[in-house]
This record gives structure tokens, C-alpha cells and sequence, in this order.
RNA sequence: GCCGGGGUGGCGGAAUGGCAGACGCGCAACACUUAAAAUGUUGUGAGCUUACGCUUGUGUGGGUUCGACUCCCACCCUCGGCACCA
């Protein structure tokens, strides 16, 4: 054996274990239950152009080491992989090359698998996916039919993001503050016809699910504020005839007559809000420009301009404003925070202060929200109050701070109120002044209950999701139009439905299937004259929010996925995939899998039962890596000078797996001194039975302290493998019998207790800390190699080369393999076994606190009880000097772990 | 503004109520070498001390406890997400 040379053995393994089929599922036999099962899944990579990032080894190493450990320990382990390989950089490359993205595709994916094989990651290649190939999308095309036939899938005239230089659609993530990320023009809101699936249909359940599920909490967070479900109150404000002059000044409670009531009711403005506790200081109502009323005004024939008198002037000024907002983008209508509106012309009747409120029109109030309508409380709001003090418009306080009654710090309460509506009173509000929050909160709602004005609702903010797109290297929708233009499903018979070939890439503002003869011509045939085609594909998050699924049963042609194959590999067990797809991946994933059940495919309620998120690899000046700044660390060239284990080890040594980490060019090192120093260990254990020891060819650099203790005497080698010189009963006439056994004892049990941390720490991804517990257990070993009174037993090296496995396939294969002889691959054979028995303890050294801060230890016996402790301290002169007289006030011991003595 | 994560040596980090800084990097001295690299040994939070040691120290301030990086309260800084969401 020479010196470690990774570069000699790494692809050599790479390609023999692939070769051998090591990692591939054997054990998944149709009809039959699986039991014990391991399903670990990461995140569909994108193959882009520019292949592997160091980003992208660390959550595969971290899945690798548990797919590895997780196989040794007997575990039914499938570790698939595939490709999302849809999608818009192939496109754009395609657009400024003309190289067609099929091609480019092609190349990506196989630069991906080349380097991912040469990293060791152990993938079950036979389940390779490709979200390109047409044996997938045919299941992505059936998975939509299948929700429009329950009306889940469904087309809507909606706005969408449109860059007027690219002449095309943007997906929302193209867009970078309102801005095209490929041209940087300014992003506009464009109206068209859309398809859309209906994931609001499983809101409660995308939010209870959660409950269910192993996820960091941040991220259930995440999705739960996506979701954005708040409880509150739809109100109806009935309109009325406008009388300005009951709107001057504030009027007392006194002047408040319940008789009066609206007498020609023209109709009504409902409001959601989800403090309709603060109604009584309701003083105006605002619409968004969006909001159906004001259709009514505009339009010269409508009831209510017959019932009120609006000047020509202010519906010219109405008519202005409308204009000036749909002009805006969303982007400009958010920067320019400064409130704009107008007034209505109409009024509204509050039914709690009894009192004719105006209605003003104003963007601040989002027609996608709620009802596009709101009650404006100026005196607790602080939008409405902004609005209210530059309209002129009235303010009336309605919550109080106990023991408070600063009027300027009334606004800033309406946050602390919903935290804390005990500590807060109302005022100015009929009946239910001096109540607090918690009691008027619900008073006032029974109350507007009882009215008939009033319901309890509850609004959400997630929308229906858009998966229309504009582009051409994704999924065709498979819906054909008959000359009547009304949609129908492309029968199934017809699936898949091809994606044409013969288009331009040029952005002409077109989808780009528009410009495929073909395609036409398919539909002509296939459907009749004056049939067309739906134009548009699916976004590309349909095509990888189902991929986990198909994994199972990959190669079916007749199903999406055999029914027993999913229940027997879902849900997967560990999924790891970047913080990025929290919001869109993950909780489209849980909608398809929700579907699926309801359609009866599936048995779970949820895709991911534990999931984790890696952090990212910042450069080495602490800093996102990118091209620009110049502190991108290539794997490749990692490899290149270290090797694969060396760089597995180092990102897996780097720190916690979900937390970002700066990569350091020197540290790197540190991985490789370690894994030099475990091959040295082996070179002095004996070769191949068919080697001869004097051909050991001697180490290239010279022998170090260390090498010469590790050189033994040619006979020595034979005496190890017949008896334990370690035991009692073993040979140990060269060594002192003391010194041997002592340490001997020592070293089996740290590898025991190794063994033991490796195991836990890969369970609980901890792999920083499994790695410097065997490199704790390896600085013992070569301490007391040193000492050369005791000598590693080659059962124990095999161990400890089995536990390092996972980190280092490599190397471990190389001399488990060539060095061993073993004729089976290390990956293959059992994680070893921890014996219990050399974990215990016989005496313990515990540390001995006078006043809480630690003066000395003693060594006890492990079942002493707290009189014999305190005995021992008390014989300690380091200890009783900061006694004085021996006189303590008081004794703490924890067994086993501290004695603390007060004086 | 709201939601969430984080703050420990020169650096990455370890320790989840019981010896703070494991492990690694870096640095220093020494050994090997003609020399360098590599390798090995020893040391390495700060301050004080010839030394044994002592004091101090986990963002800041307070609290609980025999004992707090760890638990509680308030604050500061930082990173990520959402945001005129009523």
C-alpha cells in the first residue's frame, strides 16, 4: 500500500459500484407489503449549463451518509434521483443560440450525473426521472385532466406579468422587484386568458396538515402566513341618500337617534375587517379602484346616480382617478406610499354609531383582498389615519390604554390591542364604553349579529394557482378548442401530448407553440376541422411537484404510479430541499398529494413526513458565491487537488447541515491531514493474504515517529489474527500486562462509544459532530499507538473503517477491498454493533464545585453514594483550601455528574 | 410594520441546566531536512502571576437557581421571509 493518493482509486469505485447495481432497489416486488422501509428523497435539481455547485454537495453528501448508514443498519433504503429538467434557462439559451433546448437539456444532465457519480453519491440510477421525457409528461398531462374533471383545473381572465421589451410572460420568480430579470425593464400587468388549479380548495387542510408533519417550524410558519387565513367579520353598510352637513364636526353620543335609519336604501357596501370592534370609530368607507361599485356610478343609466346627485365634476374627477390607478403597476402603487383617493359622491350608514359616513375611493385598499372594501377607523388605523388627516375627514378614538389617555398614542395601539386586548378599553362607543377588548370584541359582534349586519368570516391570501405559460420548453396543456372555441380534454388515448418540435425560439409576444404546423395539423386530424390546440404550457412547478411519486413505479406506461408501489414507499421519509421552495414546491406538492387521496391513488395525507432545509455555502469572504464577486469554489477543482472524500468530509464538517456557512480554502485541509492519518492506520495491518509483507513499498515521504511505531515485527502480524492479545487469556509477553489491558480497554470502549455517536448523530444530521467523534477516536488510537505498548486489533480498525464509511466511500472501499482483502463492498456489510457491556463504567471522575465554581475533581466509583463523595472531596487539598475549617452550609450533588459545596 | 432564525476565541464551530471553547483551521515554538514542503510534538480566549495558580469571560441589562451559553423578562445588532392583507 503507498501513500493516499485518492485520485488512484476514487473513479474506479465510482464506476464499479453503478456498474454493480450496489444501490438499486431489489426489494420492491409487486403485490407485496414493504416493511422497514427508507425513502429518502432530495429536491429535483434543475441540470443548468454550468453543472454542480459546491451548494449542491452538501445536502447530497448529508443524504448519501444517511442512505449508506440507513442500508448497514438494515433499512429498505430507496435513494432515487431525476432531473427537473423543463424550464426557462434552457429556453433563453435556446432563444440566444439557437441550439434547441432537448439538446442542451441532454448535455446538462449528463455533465450533472458524471460529477454527481464521481462525488459517490450512492442514487438508485435505475429510477432516473427526466420531467422532459414524454414517458413523464404524459402523467403530468393525466394529472391535469384528472383535476379538470373535477373542476379543479379551470380557465379565468387574469393579469399576469408581462415584459414589453421580451415581448413575453414572466413566471412571478422572473420577476426582481418589479423588474424583468433578463432585460431589467419595468414588469406591467397585462389581462389574458389563464388557466388556473384550485388549490384554495384544501386551504384548511394545506394549514392542519401541518400538524402532521416533522418540517422546521419557520417554514410551517412560512406556509402558514402564505396561506394568510384571518378571522374577522363581514359587515354591511347599507348606502343612503348624501347629506353632507350631518357629516360636520363630531356629535355626541347624546345627539344620536336610533329611529333614524336610512330611508332610501340604494343598496350596500359589505366590509371585511377583522377588528369590527372598532366599528363605532368607523368614520368613512374606502373601495378599491377595482370595486364593482363603482361601476354603478359611472354608469350614467344605474339606480343609484337616479337616487343620489353626483356633480358631473366629481364623477369626471372619479373617472380620473380610476385611469390614473389601473395605470400602475402593483410595484408603483406600493412605492409611492403616499395615500391618493377620491371621494365617492356617495355615503353609507354606520349601524353602530347610527351616523351617514362618506364612501372615497383609494388603491390602498386591495381589490384582490377580502371584499376591495374596507371600514377606515382612523383613530385606530394607521393607513386610515394618514388617509383621514390629508382628506380632512373626521377621526374618533375608540380604544383607550388602562391608565392612559394620550390621544396621539391611540394609533400606535391598534397593534398591541389584538396582543393584548385586556389592556385596552373602549370609548366612544355607545354602550360599550369602559368594556375591555376581550368582552366589546365579542359584545359588539352579537350585537351587529343581532342587527342582521353582521357574519363571522373569514378570508385568506392564497389565490388560485396560475399555471399557464408563455414558452415553450414545458409540458403542453392538454386541452384542444372546438370551432366554438369551448375547451375539451385531449382524450387519454392521445396522451402523451407532444411537445411540437418544429418552432422558433424568437420571442414574438406569442405562446410559442402558435408557430408549430404540426401541431395544428395534429389537432385538425385528431379532432376535427377548425379544432386548435390550447397554445400554452404548464409551469414547470406541475411537472416537479408530483415527481416523488412517480419515483415509486417509474417506468409504468399504463399508470401514473402502481397504487401498492406509492403505499408502500409513501410518504417519503426524509426529504432535504433549499429554503427557496418553502412557499411554492412544498405547498403545491401537499395539494397534488391532498387530490390523489381524494381520487383514491393514494393512502397519506401528506407527501414529506420529515423535512429539512441545507444552508447555504456563502464564499470565503462570508458572502453569497457568485461569478461577479469572484468567490466561487468549484467542486471539481476541490477533487481535483483532495479528492471526493475529502470534500464530502469537509462540507459535512463544516457545521450544522441547515445553517449557512462560509467555505475556508485552508480548513479544507484539515479533512485531508484526517483522512491521510485513517490510511496510515491501515498500512501498518496486515496486506492481502496473497501479498507478501516485505513488498509493503515503504512511505514516500519517510518514515514519521508515528510510522515507526506503527511498523511491527513480520511475526507479529500472524500472532494477531490467532489471538486477542488484548483479553486476559492473549499473548502479551511483549507487552506490560498493565499498560496493555488498561489501555486496550480504553480505546474499545471510545470505539464503542463511537460507534454509538455516529449512529445517533447521523440520525439526528448532527454529521459535524459524528465526524469529530471519530477523529477524537482516531487521535486515541494514534496516541497510544505511540505509547507502543499497545497494539489496534484489525477487528476494531474494520469498525472503525465501517463507521467512516458513509463520509468516505472511497477510501474505506479501497482498503476494505485491496488493503482487507474483503471480496464484499464495505457499503454492503452491517453497521457493527455496539457492545454495551465495555460502556460501563466501573469509576467516574466528577467535578467538585465550592460556591458554583468548580476547585477539583475526585474519582469515585460509580454507585458511591453522596457521604463517600463528599468524604473524597473532603480529602482533597486543592478542595478544602477554599473550605474553611471544613464548615459547609450546605451540600449539592447530582449523581454522577457535580458535587457542589456551599460555605 | 408583521413572522421566523441567529449573536460563544483570530476563523468554522462544540456544549440544551452541571468542568464553556470538543473537533478542525490559523498562529507560535520545537523535531525531522542542506533548505523548503510534507509530517510529527507541545502550546494557544483575555488579564494578572517567576511559578502553584487567581480573576474574568458565551450581544446588553435585569431575573429564577446551589449552579445559566442553556430557562424567564426587557432591549440592541444581524440574517431570511412577508408586507397599504384592513
Amino acid at each position: 500500500m503507498s501513500k493516499y493518493f485518492p485520485e488512484q482509486f476514487e473513479e474506479k469505485w465510482a464506476q464499479q459500484w453503478v456498474a454493480d447495481g450496489l444501490f438499486q432497489k431489489t426489494f420492491d416486488v409487486e403485490g407485496q407489503t414493504l416493511e422497514n422501509k427508507m425513502y429518502l428523497l432530495y429536491a429535483f435539481a434543475y441540470p443548468s449549463g454550468s453543472g454542480l455547485h459546491v451548494g449542491h454537495v452538501e445536502p447530497l453528501t448529508a443524504l448519501d451518509i444517511m442512505a449508506r448508514y440507513y442500508r448497514s443498519i438494515g433499512k429498505k433504503v430507496f435513494f432515487p434521483v431525476g432531473w427537473d429538467a423543463f424550464g426557462v434557462p434552457a429556453e433563453n439559451y435556446a432563444i440566444k443560440t439557437g441550439v434547441p433546448p432537448v439538446q442542451t437539456t441532454k448535455e446538462s444532465i449528463a455533465t450533472f450525473s458524471r460529477q454527481i457519480k464521481r462525488i459517490g453519491i450512492s442514487y438508485d440510477w435505475g429510477a432516473e426521472l427526466a420531467t422532459c421525457h414524454p414517458g413523464y409528461y404524459k402523467w403530468t398531462q393525466w394529472l391535469f385532466l384528472q383535476l379538470y374533471k373535477k373542476g379543479l383545473a379551470y380557465k379565468k381572465d387574469a393579469p399576469v406579468n408581462w415584459c414589453p421589451s421580451c415581448q413575453t410572460v414572466l413566471a412571478n420568480e422572473q420577476v426582481v422587484e418589479g423588474k424583468c430579470e433578463r432585460c431589467g425593464t419595468d414588469v406591467i400587468q397585462k389581462k389574458m386568458d389563464q388557466w388556473f388549479f384550485k388549490i384554495t380548495q384544501y386551504k384548511d387542510e394545506l394549514i392542519s396538515g401541518l400538524d402532521q408533519v416533522d418540517w422546521p417550524k419557520a417554514t410551517k410558519q412560512q406556509q402558514i402566513n402564505w396561506i394568510g387565513k384571518s378571522e374577522g367579520a363581514l359587515i354591511k353598510f347599507e348606502l343612503c341618500h348624501s347629506d353632507p352637513d350631518v357629516m360636520s364636526g363630531e356629535e355626541s353620543r347624546k345627539d344620536m337617534d336610533p329611529s333614524v335609519s336610512p330611508q332610501d336604501d340604494t343598496g350596500e357596501i359589505k366590509v371585511f375587517t377583522t377588528a369590527h370592534d372598532t366599528i363605532y370609530g368607523a368614520t368613512f368607507l374606502v373601495v378599491a379602484p377595482e370595486h364593482e361599485i363603482i361601476n354603478e356610478i359611472l354608469n350614467p343609466k344605474s339606480e343609484i346616480l337616479n337616487n343620489t346627485q353626483i356633480s358631473n365634476d366629481q364623477i369626471q374627477l372619479i373617472e380620473q382617478y380610476i385611469n390614473q390607478a389601473k395605470s400602475k403597476t402593483e410595484e408603483e402603487r406600493l412605492i409611492n406610499k403616499e395615500k391618493t383617493g377620491v371621494f365617492s359622491g356617495l355615503y353609507a350608514f354606520n349601524p353602530a354609531s347610527q351616523k351617514e359616513i362618506p364612501i372615497w375611493i383609494a388603491d390602498y385598499v386591495l381589490a384582490q383582498y377580502g371584499t376591495g372594501a374596507i371600514m377606515a377607523v382612523p383613530g385606530s388605523d394607521e393607513r386610515d389615519n394618514q388617509f383621514a388627516k390629508k382628506f380632512e375627514l373626521p377621526i374618533t378614538y375608540v380604544a383607550q390604554k388602562n391608565g392612559s389617555s394620550d390621544k396621539d398614542k391611540f394609533i400606535s395601539f391598534s397593534n398591541e390591542i389584538k396582543v393584548n386586548p385586556s389592556q385596552y378599553m373602549l370609548i366612544n362607543s355607545g354602550e360599550f364604553n369602559g368594556q375591555d377588548f376581550t368582552e366589546g370584541r365579542e359584545g359588539i359582534m352579537k350585537k351587529l349579529e343581532d342587527m342582521g349586519v353582521a357574519k363571522r368570516e373569514t378570508t385568506y391570501k392564497l389565490r388560485d394557482w396560475l399555471i399557464s405559460r408563455q414558452r415553450y420548453w414545458g409540458a403542453p396543456i392538454p386541452i384542444v378548442y372546438d370551432p366554438e372555441g369551448k375547451a375539451h380534454m385531449v382524450k387519454e388515448e392521445h396522451l402523451p401530448w407532444m411537445l411540437p418540435t418544429d418552432v422558433d425560439f424568437k420571442p414574438t409576444g406569442e405562446s410559442p407553440l402558435r408557430l408549430s404546423k404540426e401541431f395544428k395539423e395534429r389537432v385538425e386530424k385528431l379532432y376535427g376541422k377548425g379544432w386548435t390546440p390550447e397554445y400554452d404550457t404548464m409551469d414547470t412547478f406541475v411537472d416537479s411537484s408530483w415527481y416523488y411519486l412517480r419515483y415509486t413505479d417509474p417506468r409504468n406506461e399504463n399508470e401514473f404510479a402502481r397504487t401498492d408501489a406509492m403505499k408502500n414507499w409513501m410518504p417519503a421519509d426524509f426529504y432535504m430541499i433549499g429554503p427557496e421552495h418553502i412557499v411554492l414546491h412544498l405547498l403545491y406538492s401537499r395539494f397534488f398529494t391532498k387530490f390523489l387521496r381524494d381520487e383514491g391513488y393514494l393512502s397519506v395525507d401528506e407527501p414529506f413526513q420529515k423535512m429539512r432545509h441545507q444552508g447555504m455555502i456563502l464564499g470565503p469572504d462570508h458572502r453569497k458565491m457568485s461569478k461577479s464577486k469572484g468567490n466561487v469554489i468549484n467542486p471539481d477543482d476541490v477533487m481535483k487537488e483532495y479528492g471526493a472524500d475529502t470534500l464530502r468530509l469537509y462540507e459535512m464538517f463544516l457545521g450544522p447541515i441547515d445553517q449557512d456557512k462560509p467555505w475556508s480554502v485552508e480548513s479544507v485541509q484539515g479533512q485531508y491531514r484526517f483522512l491521510k492519518r485513517a490510511w496510515s492506520l491501515f498500512e501498518s495491518l496486515p496486506p492481502r493474504p496473497r501479498q507478501e509483507v516485505e513488498s509493503t513499498p515503504p512511505y514516500k515521504g519517510g518514515e514519521s515517529k508515528f510510522e515507526k511505531a506503527l511498523l511491527l515485527p513480520k511475526e507479529e502480524y500472524s500472532r494477531r489474527n490467532v489471538g486477542d492479545p488484548l483479553s486476559e487469556g492473549g499473548t502479551k509477553k511483549d507487552l506490560p500486562f498493565e499498560g496493555s489491558t488498561r489501555r486496550g480497554r480504553d480505546v474499545s470502549q471510545l470505539l464503542h462509544k463511537t460507534i454509538k455517536k455516529v449512529g445517533s448523530d447521523i440520525e439526528q444530521l448532527k454529521f459535524n459532530t459524528a465526524i469529530s467523534a471519530m477523529m477524537e477516536l482516531l487521535n486515541k488510537i494514534e496516541a497510544e499507538l505511540r505509547m507502543k505498548n499497545y497494539e489496534l486489533r484489525i477487528e476494531d480498525a474494520k469498525k472503525f473503517l465501517k463507521i467512516l464509511s458513509p463520509f468516505a466511500p472511497f477510501m474505506t472501499e479501497e482498503i476494505w477491498r485491496n488493503q482487507l482483502g474483503e471480496k464484499e463492498s464495505i457499503h454492503t456489510a452491517p453497521w457493527p454493533e455496539v457492545d454495551e457491556s465495555l460502556l460501563v463504567e466501573s469509576t467516574i471522575t466528577i467535578p467538585v464545585q465550592v460556591n458554583g465554581k468548580v476547585r477539583g475533581r475526585v474519582v469515585i466509583g460509580i454507585g458511591d453514594d453522596e457521604e463517600s463523595v463528599v468524604a473524597a472531596a473532603m480529602q482533597d487539598e486543592t478542595i478544602i483550601a477554599f473550605i474553611p475549617e471544613k464548615k459547609y452550609k450546605k451540600i449539592i450533588y447530582v449523581k454522577g455528574k457535580i458535587l457542589n459545596i456551599i460555605v
